[in-house]
DNA sequence: ATAATTGCGGTCTAAAAAGGCCGCATTTGT
DNA sequence: ACAAATGCGGCCTTTTTAGACCGCAATTAT
C-alpha cells in the first residue's frame, strides 16, 4: 500500500527541510520551538518517516522563513 | 485546536485546486480517475474540509500536470 | 421530457498523522 | 574531564486522513 515512489519523495522532502534548517544553523530543538512541532517529529520528517499534512508543511515554511512553494522545489517522482 | 488560519489556508489551497481543474476543463470524476482519488474526497479538498497529506498533494499535481510547488503558490497566512 | 453528468455530503473501517513525553548515545563546547 | 546540546527512536493516546461506496439535488446534454 505504501508506494515506493512515496517513500522516495518523502525522503527528498525531508532532505530539503534538513538542508534549509542547517543552512539557517538551527538545531532540531530550535526549529521545534519556532514552529511548535516536537523535535522528534521533525527528525522523523527529515528522515522521510512520516507523511505530513498540508498545515504542517506551512508551519515548517513559516518557521524556516521560506515560501511554502519553495519547500516543494525538488524533483519528485 | 483547529486554528482559524489553517482553515483559511486550506480553503485557499482548495480554491487553487479547483481553479486549475476547471481551467483544464476536468470534472471531479475525471480528475478522480486521473489521480486515483475518490471524487468526493477531491470535493472535500476543494472545499478546504480536509487537511491532505504530502503524498496526496503530489498525486494531485501529477494529475493536473503541474509542478507541486506551483500548487502552493498562494498567499497563505 | 428524458437521460446523463456533476458536485457534494454522509457513512464506515483501517491506517496514519498529530501531539506529546522520555531516554540515550553521540557530538559539541567549556 | 565534565556539562550541555543534539539527533533520533520508541511509546502512547487522540484525532484525522485515506480509501471506498452510496445517494441525491441540481445542472447539462440529448
Amino acid at each position: 500500500m505504501i508506494r515506493q515512489s512515496d517513500k522516495s519523495n518523502l525522503k527528498k522532502f525531508g532532505n530539503r527541510i534538513k538542508e534549509i534548517r542547517q543552512a539557517k544553523k538551527l538545531s532540531l530543538r530550535q526549529l521545534s520551538y519556532a514552529c511548535d512541532i516536537d523535535n522528534s517529529k521533525i527528525s522523523k520528517i527529515e528522515k522521510g518517516q512520516i507523511n505530513i499534512t498540508f498545515t504542517t508543511i506551512l508551519q515548517l515554511a513559516r518557521a524556516l522563513e521560506i515560501e511554502p512553494s519553495e519547500l516543494l522545489l525538488a524533483s519528485f517522482e
